[in-house]
DNA sequence: CCCTGATTCGC
DNA sequence: GCGAATCAGG
């Protein structure tokens, strides 16, 4: 694996193709594929027409790309999409019962308070938010989530595998 | 700040 | 056909 053959070869475009299907993110693919720019698989995604893996049922999105200098572009005004694919709620239970553990040292690892919480900064919750030891996660959050990517997997997880077996949820 | 996919166009 | 540049948006 990992070859830095160039070129799509059928190897590549399958790998992409599943990957793509299996959601998973452009960067991602081109990551894993290995040698190609997260451009060239979203490129080649939409040669291959796979594209629209989102796509609102209208018109595509109208973002310009790289528009020509002084092109006449007729801009269609484009009708919001209804708000689909709306998360599941985390239900986050901020109360949490201080139970025993009233040490907890907070060792430090990427916490930060709330006026140091940024808009890329997760937000999960730390600790008793009653108290002044509250900290959120503040490790840098996905693009367009509220949350790292580890906590994601926690606050949005499948709906067949949460069904499975709920994981235990606790905020530390 | 970081990321996402979509699009265009020179090569 | 390819993908960097660029865009709009989260």
């Amino acid at each position: 694996m990992v070859d830095a053959g160039p070129g799509w070869t059928k190897e590549r475009v399958e790998l992409l193709k599943r990957l793509w299907s299996d959601g998973r993110s452009a960067s991602q693919i081109a990551a894993e594929i290995g040698g190609v720019s997260r451009n060239a698989v979203i490129g080649k995604v939409h040669r291959l027409g796979l594209a629209g893996r989102v796509l609102k049922a209208n018109g595509t999105a109208p973002a310009g790309g790289r528009r020509a200098r002084a092109d006449s572009d007729a801009a269609a005004p484009v009708a919001d999409a209804p708000s689909m694919l709306a998360p599941p709620p985390p239900a986050l239970a901020l109360v949490q019962p201080a139970s025993s553990s009233a040490t907890v040292a907070l060792p430090e690892s990427a916490r930060v308070t709330i006026m140091e919480l940024r808009e890329f900064m997760c937000r999960w919750p730390m600790g008793d938010p009653s108290t002044p030891d509250f900290r959120f996660c503040g490790d840098r959050a996905i693009a367009g989530l509220p949350y790292c990517t580890h906590h994601c997997r926690i606050a949005y997880q499948p709906a067949a595998e949460r069904k499975r077996e709920r994981k235990v949820v606790g905020f530390r």
